[in-house]
DNA sequence: ACTGCATGGTATTGTATCGATACTTTAGTT
DNA sequence: AACTAAAGTATCGATACAATACCATGCAGT
């Protein structure tokens, strides 16, 4: 047991150091670093209570300043757009570009995992999710630090009817798509 | 399937940002970044023909000028010990010094993660191991890069006597406790 | 032995991450 | 009105990282 839960660790690190690898390997085509690219695709996602630099900041686990200067690179670049929140006017909204979701779809590593885990069955897939899953929730616990899922997943989804879905936390209204988002707010059932 | 897959290479990739996060808060302690931490790691498992800046390398998927000014501010530090091979004094040895064995047993993330894994049973571990293993290999086959295993797990491994091992690639002895490193010449079996 | 040529490593330079700190603006509270 | 918290930005210093150039050693082939 101690021994597996070593050698998991190991296999994460390899493998977080493989994405890493890949993507400043995609990253350099467009002259970003793996960081850009991983808050280009949080963006992607984020939902309306997620697209802030505080958001993006818990997700990267990072600090506060740090992630500002990244985007105002990505700004610059003109990958981003941002604008201020007209209700709180402290915080700003993050949005994609046009040409930033464009990159996004272009610069997807998503395609070699594929085929690295094509020949691994489904049965087993799920068994690995499954458990990674576990693992990142008492990590995340552990740190404190926000899940991050999408509302489909999450305690405070509730189901008005059959294309009307509401945030039990906000009283929000939510669409469909936007229950396939992810939320900084979200707490696992 | 294709679902699964993008969820494992996200799952992956949170993992990735909480380990980076991690080394960066324990790293810290000591002035060094992520990347320290696991040169330093490495070179501590790394066997006779693993113990080099262009190992490490390897390992790392970085590049050598890069890999050679982090190995020179560990030296700097007094953690890395640095010696011209006999044989081909092209190379350069590495070796942990004392204080740097002593840092690395201090600054393990190792046992967070047993915890966090502790309630998951040895079956389904041991299922993620293997699905994670084989991704990984089959990531590394995709980018020409080293398995980089323990020789316990290589092909090359030859069984002299009870104690005495033997490697069919580079004809050398090694002892027991040699056959537990990490080899670059690893070829799983 | 001489001449390429590959290999292992270092030095240098420029860009940009990252943390730390300080600061600004807005919101909320007493 | 004053205090405090929260969201963000600005600035600075250290250094990761890539790119390039460079040096020394080893190894072919002639």
């Amino acid at each position: 047991m101690r021994k597996n839960a070593f050698t998991l660790l190991e296999l994460a690190e390899r493998l977080s150091n493989i994405i890493r690898s890949e993507m400043r390997r995609i990253g350099s085509t467009y002259h970003l670093h793996p960081v850009h690219l991983q808050a280009l695709s949080f963006l992607k996602q984020a939902n309306r209570y997620s697209n802030t630099p505080q958001a993006l900041t818990e997700y990267l686990g990072l600090t506060k300043g740090t992630v500002s200067q990244s985007l105002l690179l990505l700004y610059r670049k003109g990958l981003v757009a941002r604008y201020v929140d007209e209700v709180d006017k402290r915080v700003v909204r993050l949005k994609l570009s046009a040409a930033g979701k464009r990159l996004v779809k272009e610069a997807q590593i998503a395609p070699v995992w594929q085929s690295a885990a094509a020949n691994v069955s489904p049965a087993r897939i799920k068994t690995t999710v499954l458990v990674l899953l576990e693992t990142l929730r008492n990590l995340q616990a552990m740190h404190n630090e926000r899940p991050f899922g999408v509302c489909n997943t999450c305690i405070h989804l509730q189901r008005e009817s059959a294309r009307i879905y509401n945030c039990g936390l906000t009283n929000d209204r939510l669409s469909v798509p936007e229950t396939r988002q992810i939320c900084r707010l979200h707490t696992p059932q």
